[in-house]
DNA sequence: GGAGATATAG
DNA sequence: CTATATCTCC
């Protein structure tokens, strides 16, 4: 007999600023890991012990000082911890870990991209560019069984987008972007565990700008985060939810938490 | 038969920050007229209405942007109103009004001092030496029953810091500071109203750093909060208050508040 | 809109 | 320690 695990991704917009929301979904939903994005905390700050203090003993943290940041808390143990550097500029996007069942756990945070969607005038968009490319070559080479959570920063469907009409030209849904998350996702076969629960063109958002203060009525979101598990894993997933509500709370981050269950 | 005027003095750290505590104040002491330093608030986001909807509608504002900055709100009307730059330096650290009765209330917030006591090395220390000074040429030629209130900086008397000894060189207590404000006293033959109900050697203190957080248990505190009266007005002078729970108070002001009852 | 860093002031 | 302003980033 097998047992459920519970695994839940979020961009938490500073991990220090929303320790209230983080405990509310920890107490609400419980899950058995944790894989945060957007940390902004260097790891000598991190809440450590805040994380502790709630199960979640095992970590493996990739902080730097201001911007970035990643984090996998858990109460199950996390071994072979590794992070991924993959520009090689210092910035803290991944961080991973193998589990008990041998499954490894990837957690990335792809890079924004700044505001125009042209390599030659925005380093940034190239940057990204770059980022998921360096993704996708590693990716070829994997063989073990991997869920590779985080925030992509990528919409890739037209029904990933409020308007896709609106969103061609704005850097998150560029037809350059989407098809180098194509690519990405070709390198290993990966199954989009959201659209595997949500088909297309059902509605699924992650994300909705803190610019709009009425995001609720207009809701201009878009689907940025996302959970990836390899097609070996494809008969151990069990369910995958968007907590959509979580963006109604108080100090809330602009991103909502992912979770997925696995039989493991 | 004459009616009592009750008079607040505080400074508040910011205004904006602290409109949670002003409200208690004024919920719980409901003084006629509180004169503020420190709102670090320009007048175009003085909260302005808040103050009007506890009835507070009468108002003097001079602020300035970031730093510095005060205002006399009221029940009862304030006439001729007037800010005194005397340093003209464009700081706002002066405003007054005169009452119905006659009688001029001046608020004024004299300048920290910077932490060296030395004006050769410290301008700030000589600039505030400078304001006293030029406050003592205006307190020459008062002629009118006036009170003035505020946050003065120096703490005169040996039992008006923890320890005398201790703050000998320390900005607040100097001989050289003490010397200026007792010229300054000495020019109008103010009434120290301070220390008329809590006469000498008392222990009676109106600030205490933020810097140490167990304020209570060390007791460092200054008295650098003073309310003086004009001579003439030694027989209305009906009571004095430090508020010194106020410190204890949720996101308090490291300054509590002066309150004193005039018979009009 | 909201976060962190930095600088400045107390 | 506790504020505000400015800047950068998302």
């Amino acid at each position: 007999m097998g047992t459920t695990l519970k695994i839940a991704s979020w961009n938490i917009n500073s991990v220090r600023a929303r320790t209230p929301i983080v405990e509310r979904l920890l107490k609400e939903e419980a899950p058995d890991i944790l894989c945060l994005q957007e940390t902004k905390a260097h790891n000598d700050v991190f809440p450590a012990s805040f994380f502790r203090e709630h199960g979640y003993v095992h970590q493996q943290l990739n902080g730097q000082k201001m911007h970035h940041g990643v984090a996998i808390v858990s109460k199950v143990p996390l071994h072979e911890p590794g992070a991924h550097d993959w520009q090689d500029n210092g910035e803290a996007r991944h961080v991973g870990a193998r589990l008990d069942c041998g499954i490894r756990i990837e957690n990335v945070y792809v890079p924004a991209g700044g505001d125009i969607p042209d390599r030659t005038v925005n380093v940034k968009f190239g940057q990204k560019l770059d980022f998921v490319e360096r993704m996708t070559r590693w990716s070829e080479k994997l063989r073990e069984p991997t869920l590779i959570v985080g925030d992509f920063n990528i919409a890739p469907l037209e029904c990933d987008v409020w308007s896709h009409k609106a969103l061609l030209d704005v850097v998150s849904h560029t037809p350059v972007e989407v098809d180098a998350l194509t690519r990405l996702q070709q390198a290993h076969d990966w199954i989009d565990i959201g659209r595997t629960f949500v088909p297309a063109p059902e509605r699924c958002f992650t994300w909705w700008s803190y610019r709009s203060p009425d995001w609720t009525k207009n809701d201009r979101g878009r689907r940025l985060d996302h959970m990836w598990a390899s097609p070996a894993l494809r008969d151990v997933l069990a369910s995958h939810q968007v907590l959509e509500p979580c963006r109604a709370w108080t100090r809330p981050s602009d991103h909502v938490p992912l979770i997925c269950e696995i039989q493991v």
